[in-house]
DNA sequence: ACAATACCTCGTGT
DNA sequence: AACACGAGGTATT
């Protein structure tokens, strides 16, 4: 299947919604380090996987613009009649109010931005100096499952590997759902495609480390446990719940437990405590927390300070502050955090 | 409770 | 060219 870059190519694939761009900003939200499976397939462009379904998405002024791609048959080179314009004919059109269902569930349109911006502003003005320059970022609702594991892989790494683990993750054990200009496109996997005895050994082999062990050891925990169910169902469950529970698998410390609380399990005020976030939290907020390391203690007093500061989303006031930096850490060239940081500029083209 | 260390890999930087 | 360093942490002393 061929990628799809704009609307006015093949306007009968499209579909669009209104949504203002003080609401979203769809380059800065999928590029942040909250989902690992968006790239920019085209400038503007952003094709990625959700649902079990294949998109691409668009913003422009007012419109959030979206096609689904068709799931291919398993051998068939899936040829479909073409009309006058190339466009693609036959394939089912998507049900476009499932399909807006989806994505006002996934970018949590309900929830109003701009508020939220001048509430944090008024409370912090240092958030409004910094966010002035970044409106229009929300928090994803993910799929827990999903969320969980690809936050396992985040520990004592770097973004641009995290990306290219999770590829790899989704490549060797995800259902393949279609091909996009030639190239597979793989949904994440299931829970039970990873609990398979030699899972931890394929996972090495895929450059996962000693994170292979955790993979796969929560996804089994997970599906002889609570099952995938039973974790959605924490969005249900106070925050201190969930965040219990979570901390219970392997490879699940305070970070990445927030990380789930926050982008899959409605967890507005979790704030996900790093080095980064720490580092920031003392230097630009003066904040005496703590002792000379990041102990639990501290994530809790850290955490606290921000929902102090912030209120009950001031895990959305943090992603905000985390995405502004991460940007800034980028165009710069000259000083500042030099190192590995540019981040998701994973240019990955359609085809090779 | 806190501090120190090992843990896999793979960019970078000397 | 070989080698050290550390990156959105966690588990174990």
């Amino acid at each position: 299947m061929k990628l799809r870059d704009v609307p006015s190519a093949c306007p009968r694939l499209w579909r669009s919604l209104r949504v203002p761009p003080a609401e979203l900003r769809l380059d800065l939200v999928l590029s942040s380090g909250q989902t690992f499976r968006w790239w920019e397939s085209s400038p503007g462009a952003w094709t990625g996987v959700l649902e079990g379904r294949v998109w691409t998405l668009r913003q422009e002024r007012d419109r959030l613009w979206y096609t689904v791609y068709e799931e291919e048959e398993e051998d068939g080179d899936a040829c479909p009649e073409k009309d006058g314009d190339g466009c693609p004919t036959g394939a089912a059109e998507p049900d476009s109010a499932e399909m807006e269902r989806i994505l006002r569930d996934y970018f949590q349109l309900d929830v109003g931005l701009p508020a939220l911006y001048r509430a944090w502003g008024a409370a912090d003005p240092r958030f409004r100096k910094v966010a002035k320059d970044f409106p229009g970022v929300r928090v994803l609702r993910q799929d827990p499952v999903e969320c969980l594991l690809s936050f396992i892989c985040t520990s004592n790494n770097h973004i641009s590997r995290i990306t290219a683990m999770i590829e790899r993750l989704c490549c060797a054990f995800g259902r393949r759902l279609c091909h996009l200009n030639a190239r597979p496109i793989h949904a994440f996997p299931s829970l039970s495609a990873l609990t398979g005895a030699d899972a931890e050994a394929r996972l090495r082999a895929l450059g996962f480390g000693y994170r292979a062990k955790f993979v796969s050891g929560s996804a089994r925990a997970i599906a002889e446990g609570l099952g995938a169910e039973g974790l959605c169902q924490l969005r249900a469950a106070p925050y201190a719940e969930a965040r219990r529970v979570l901390c219970t698998l392997p490879g699940v410390g305070t970070k990445v437990a927030d990380c789930v609380c926050l982008m899959a399990l409605d967890k507005a005020e979790a704030v996900p405590v790093d080095t980064h976030v720490w580092r920031i939290a003392q230097q630009r907020y003066g904040a005496v927390l703590g002792g000379r390391s990041l102990t639990p203690r501290a994530h809790q007093e850290i955490g606290d300070f921000f929902r102090g500061l912030w209120g009950p989303h001031a895990g959305w006031a943090q992603a905000v502050l985390f995405c502004a930096d991460l940007r800034k850490g980028q165009e710069p060239r000259s000083r500042g955090r030099a190192k590995g940081c540019r981040g998701q500029d994973s240019h990955r083209d359609g085809a090779p």
